[in-house]
DNA sequence: AATAATTTTTAGTCTTGACTAAAAATATTC
DNA sequence: GAATATTTTTAGTCAAGACTAAAAATTATT
């Protein structure tokens, strides 16, 4: 098949798959730990007015030295501020650079639940990583693909932007009756464990009790026989909306 | 929003883009790296029989230092034999691992084109990247969602140990009349030019003449009215077959 | 306010996977 | 078949991004 005067292959690699793409980085490239660790700056903001190395190591499951590292970084590169002992803050480039990244990690999330019927509570993990590599034109043709979705399958607005009228499930007072708009930990353990007790996006419930400070409500859940209870950490990544939308 | 009772965030990244993850891997995992170069040696094996590791450093566009370290690593752990100074072959391990990593590649691509409509030429750099992020599962619904494509969109097979009928352009002697079957080299630049010549799969053409060692063969393409000239390079990296299949 | 506890940062390592320059092996040429 | 050219490997660096241990700063306690 190989003759001695074709030795010289015209195959190549693309640059994106090339090792120097690491190195010609410097001009305008994010790597993916930049844009991973920004993006959870952000969440973690929506969390907390002030966001602490600490905060971010657990977060991010790191050391707090890591964190340290990073962030002089991200404050290099104009994606935080960053007051040694004090915390950080996104810069407008870092909301911007979050925004599009939450857009694309949603979009992702509804392509593989919507188009490749992937398990709802799978999705999150490989939209991680593969928000990090798709471009603009890519996200939009998505968002187009699909017909403009506004949510991911948990119920996160694909615009970050976006405030809706959600608060809090552990906010909720005895005999309030709503239904579950977002979701806001994605991680496959809780997913996993909301999905047993039914608690998807759009489903009514009514609180029926709480202990008194809180650390416990007991629910009755839409399609469910049996009360549901759970802990304030749980009630606390629930997002609810007044009934039905 | 945030109460101090609260401040301990549930939030957390999901640990496949855990940094730690890199530590981990040690167990059964392979980097980007690995894949990507195991996967050049294959598309390489497949053009000549014996690789050096000069074909791989102009492949990858590495220094030739950096294929044999790597080479070291993948001989390792058993995706290679490498007799120093004399050339590598894929175990079976490797050879596997490559065919699996080509049916990723190729599958995503014609979702590329077929679900979100992104341009033929450009889809292959994405799949690169993405190939090494979605796991067989993933891929086998991909495969579903398309209804089991059996190409690429530039003509590769799914499955690479399919050996299919076609042979070099550059082989085909003048007066034959044969049809584009897949198109080896997908690099943007090459893709690009070979749909401006209307080289797509599937189009029929016929061999006019060729210069006396080969170097420029003339060529009548269906659906264009002017002659195409293309060179040895070109005419090596277009498969064709016997008309129409 | 002084001491203790906690959090953050600094200092110094490690691994991956690139690099260059020099040395060693193989191939080619006269 | 000795001398030259080419290819490959070795040796030693470098950057990203993780780590641990120790030092510094902040917060909490009595």
């Amino acid at each position: 098949m190989a003759t001695k005067e074709m030795r010289d292959v015209q195959l190549r690699v693309p640059a994106t798959c090339r090792p120097k793409a690491a190195r010609d980085r410097e001009k305008h490239e994010l790597t993916e730990s930049i844009e991973e660790y920004t993006e959870g700056i952000y969440r973690l903001q929506e969390e907390m007015e002030v966001v602490s190395t600490g905060d971010i190591a657990k977060y991010m499951c790191v050391s707090p030295a890591s964190v340290t590292t990073m962030l002089k970084r991200l404050a290099e590169i104009n994606l935080v501020e960053h007051t040694p002992y004090q915390g950080v803050r996104l810069t407008t480039k870092g909301e911007n650079l979050s925004v599009s990244l939450l857009r694309k990690h949603r979009l992702v999330e509804r392509m593989l639940v919507d188009f490749l019927e992937l398990p709802w509570e799978d999705v999150h993990d490989l939209a991680c990583k593969l928000e990090h590599y798709i471009s603009e034109d890519v996200t939009d043709r998505i968002a187009k693909a699909l017909n403009y979705p506004t949510t991911c399958p948990h119920g996160n607005p694909v615009d970050a932007t976006e405030k809706d009228n959600a608060r809090r499930l552990a906010e909720c007072a005895v005999g309030e009756r709503v239904s579950v708009k977002r979701i806001s930990d994605e991680r496959l353990e809780f997913l996993t464990y909301v999905l047993e007790i039914g608690l998807v996006p759009q489903t009514p419930l009514t609180v029926k009790a709480r202990t008194p400070f809180g650390d416990v409500m007991t629910l009755r859940v839409e399609g469910r026989d049996d009360a549901v209870a759970i802990g304030r950490d749980v009630a606390n990544s629930i997002f609810v909306c007044r009934e039905e939308q």
